[in-house]
Parts: structure tokens; sequence; C-alpha cells
DNA sequence: CTGAAATTGGAGGTCATCTCCACTTAGCAC
DNA sequence: GTGCTAAGTGGAGATGACCTCCAATTTCAG
């Protein structure tokens, strides 16, 4: 994305600012809520700033936890490269809710991403479902889960468990998903 | 909701003609993209007419769509008192993703009614909820499932069926969530 | 038929998103 | 330092969606 660029000095203060703000703004859940005009002022920089260097809030977001999904995504390949196959996606889902858990902002930022950029698919959501389906793919080679069901059955569950953020006893359910869909790949004795 | 009130006669000359052009407009997908201004035009009402029937774009969807979500309640409960549990659970989960696959805009209005209406749940959804719980509690009670996992884990899963209704090729990984969820919830030899 | 009450509909207020461009500033050449 | 150019800024204002309000209209009981 920003490759060839080496943004001038006052550009990368501007964008600094923003990204420092909207970090803070996700903390106390209000990012979502507040109109991104608001936002620009609180940041520090006018809307066209704003703007320019995120041409939406959902790209903000992106921008926002770009880390925390590029964290995860090492620690599946981490995992992978670890682990038999199949214990590496158990640890992975368990550790993913852990991190959706901590984090936030996070579970609306990719309940978020992977509805409004459905057709072009932000770059973190995609890069994520890419470590999922490394991972499921992985466990199927070894035997170890059932081949019938894709990893897009597995992404659908991570998708409910990030678009219901906000229920009440949202973790322990969430970690019932997951118990649920590891169960479910174990391949069943009655084929 | 409409208990002690006998309508005028032109006022629900009105709100049938809404409710048909929004059955329409479900059926070519472009309800949620329309201005709710223009979709009072196209139904031949004002906007405030439009308004005063239905405050907010969702409670048109839940009206346009509380017949399906009754008739699924009630399969559910028909289900529920003709087979044991367990099968009734299967049945009734596999045929919710059936339904939601002919009623396509069912999956986006569920998923809608399940994040906006987040506190004050909307009626039909609720519904649901209760229909899907009282599954889960009779198998839970007749012994065929596990039972350290709640409905609520379930309910997260659907809402990832519906909160995806966009995904290429929905209906299969659609089946495969339930198909996990199924699989997970049978009582695993290793306790 | 008549009057009161219910209902209508669209003009206009409010608000968030986004664009545009006159001005400012960084960074380079000398 | 000085001057030049292109990159960057920021906020006024266009756009358009959502919703409210109330004068005009319609229904219907008496």
């Amino acid at each position: 994305m920003n490759a060839g660029k080496p943004l001038r000095a006052d550009a990368r203060r501007n964008r600094d600012a923003v990204l420092a703000k909207a970090r803070e703004v996700f903390d106390d859940g209000s990012f979502f809520d507040l109109p991104f005009d608001d936002f620009a002022r609180l940041a520090g920089v006018g809307t066209g700033t704003l703007y320019r260097h995120f041409p939406t809030r959902e790209a903000l977001a992106e921008a926002v936890y770009r880390e925390e999904v590029a964290t995860l995504c090492g620690r599946a390949r981490r995992l992978q490269a670890t682990l038999p196959a199949a214990e590496a996606l158990v640890s992975f889902l368990h550790g993913m809710v852990g991190y959706l858990d901590t984090y936030q902002g996070l579970a609306r930022t990719l309940a978020t991403l992977m509805t409004t950029d459905s057709s072009a698919l932000a770059e973190g959501s995609r890069e994520l479902e890419q470590a999922v389906t490394d991972l499921v793919a992985a466990a199927v080679k070894e035997g170890s889960i059932r081949d019938d069901v894709g990893a897009g059955a597995v992404m659908m569950a991570l998708h409910g468990i990030c678009a219901a953020y906000d229920r009440p006893g949202w973790r322990t359910e969430a970690d019932g998903v997951i118990t649920l869909v590891l169960a479910g790949l174990r391949r069943s004795p009655a084929g």
C-alpha cells in the first residue's frame, strides 16, 4: 500500500496523530458512534486531511487493528509450524476468542470489515481468512479432522462470534461456539 | 401491539400498500439499499405516513418477516412435540438454513435485527431465540446432547450464518456450520 | 349532512458524509 | 538564507438520508 511513498513530514505527523487518537477512542468504545468529522476535530486535523489518509471509517479501523490482526496471523503460522495441525487449530481458535475479549473493538471491527467490504475484502480480513484456511487444510491433510466441511464454515462461525460482540455473556457463548466447532470437526465415528 | 385499535379504512389501505411494496422490494434485494424516503414514494404514500406506520426500517422489515418467523417458530414447536428432542433440533436447524436460502431477505433481516435492536430485542428475534432455547433445553434434559454448552452458542452460530448472508458459497458453508454444531453437540465419548 | 377526530403527505429541519480548492508548509536547489 | 514547487492542509459547503411537523384531507358516527 505505502510502498514507494516516503510521506512528507507533516503528513506523517498528522497520520500518526489520527491513529493515536483512534486507538484512544477505540478504547472507550465510542469509535463507531462518533461522527467522523467530529473525530477529525478530536484528532486535531481537518476533515479533508482525515479523509485523504483514511477514505472510510473502516479503513481507519483496519489500520488501527492491522497490528493486532498481523499478530493473530503470525500466531497462527507459529502454531502451525510447532504443533500437530489439529492442536494448532484448537489452540488458535481458543486464543482468538481471548484476543477478541481483550481488544474489545477488534470484534466489532472484524464484523464490520467482513460485511461492509464483503466484495473487495479488506486486507486484514483476507489475511486472517487465509490463516484459518491453512490451519484447517493442514489438519484435514493430517487426517485428524473431517474433510467434508470446509474452512468457510469455521469462518462463518467466527463471523457470528464477532457480529454478536454485544450479547450479554459474550465470552461464555463464544467459547461455547468454539467448543462446538472443534468437537464437530473431530472425525465422527459414524462417518 | 395493535390490540384495541380497529385502524381506519384509509390507514389500513396505506399500511397494506406499504407492506405489499416492501415484500416486492425485498424480493429483488434492494430493500436495505433504498433510501427510506424513496421507498415511501415507491409505495405511493408520503414519508410522514410511512414513518407513522413503521417508525424505523427495521420495524418494517420485522413486519414483513413476522409471518415467516412465526412459521419457523411454529415449526420448532411442532417438531418438538412430535420427535425426540435431538432429532427435532437437527431437523429444525437444517430446515432453518433452507428457509433462509429461500427467503433471501430473511437472513439479512435477522442479522440486522439481532444487532441493531440488541438491547430492546425485536419481538420476532426474541421469539426465535426462545424457540431455539427450548429445543436445546429439551435435548439436554433428554440426555442426548452435551449440557456444558448453552443455547446461546447455537444462537451465535445462527447469527454468523445470517450475518454472512453474502459470502460466495453461502448455502454450502451454512450447512457446514450446522453440521459442525450438531456434531459438536453430540455427547462426546471423551467427556 | 355535519362536525370532530383520525390520517395524510410533503415541505423543510437536522445531521453525517464527503468534496473541493485557496492557502500553507516542507524540502530542495542554489 | 532565499526562492521555488509540489505536497499537504483544513474547513466551508454540497449532497443526501432521516425524521418531524402541521395545514389540508378523509373517514365515519350521530
